[in-house]
DNA sequence: TTTAGTGCAAAAGTTTTGCATGGTC
DNA sequence: GACCATGCAAAACTTTTGCACTAAA
């Protein structure tokens, strides 16, 4: 399984064109070993916990790599703190879990027509969009 | 209209249960007069440059505590920086230009029904969503 | 050897907080 | 006087940057 996992990780960092160095192989491993979205902050933690010489500015340097490359996502639900989280290829959006910050990831967009429709009435070039939808999720609308 | 204006201003402080006091309705007024969002630092600014005595603490409380009452919006489109901007009372999404920050807001959301099965879907709750838009208005595509 | 990546510390930037002061009822 | 709001400065925090060092092709 570890490996199996590293392996697909060496082809996430070909597909963005960037070197698989020991650091951000580790700074993957974090990501996908976390269900929920984390900060570089709190991946630099763990990292260090788990004995990892790892550096704080190389743990931001390799999150906004990724996310330039579009192999992870950027959320921001809180002021002053970036969150990623590794994702599928496709276009998504989330469901977000305001309690335990338990993110479900939704499939096909199903926007892209309202879309086309919104930018065209206002005269833009729609280039981005983002949706999030907070809410509470069953396993915390049972505990509180 | 600068009195109708400051009429409003004071109606909207007493929805939201928070005393108008000069400083606040300064800050309102500087973020009435700009039609795209601000941030506290800037509307600090502003209002310096105007000639007002303002200290950059209170900006910032009185924005939190204007967005926390629902009497303003709160976005974020990059680290580290929220913008505030007034906002009618119905709900709304944004539609941003990348390049000048300019906002048009989008009136009825027509994403109510689809919002309600995807809640079902996955046995969530759904108190909040967001939905930006990014785009290039129309002046910056002609300009750039 | 040449290039890219890393670690550390310092810097930059926004936002929050502590505390004394000022205004208002 | 009691109470809330304010201003200022310091602190806290995340993120970025500079630079010397290391690793790797």
């Amino acid at each position: 399984m570890p490996n199996a996992a590293q392996t697909d990780y060496r082809a996430l960092f070909a597909r963005a064109a960037i070197k698989p160095t020991r650091q951000r192989l580790r700074v993957l491993d974090a990501l996908a070993a976390e269900p929920h979205d984390a900060s570089a902050q709190k991946i630099h933690g763990w990292l260090r916990n788990r004995g990892e010489k790892i550096g704080l500015a190389t743990v931001y340097r390799t999150l906004a790599l990724l996310s330039e490359r579009g192999a992870i996502d950027a959320l921001m639900h809180r002021p002053g703190e970036i969150c990623y989280r590794l994702c599928g290829d496709e276009h998504h959006h989330h469901l977000v879990c305001s309690e335990c910050h338990r993110v479900v990831e939704l499939g096909d967009c199903e926007l892209e027509p309202w879309l086309d429709q919104l930018g065209a009435a206002h005269g833009f070039t729609v280039t981005n969009h983002t949706v999030e939808v907070t809410g509470v999720c069953p396993d915390c609308r049972l505990a509180g």
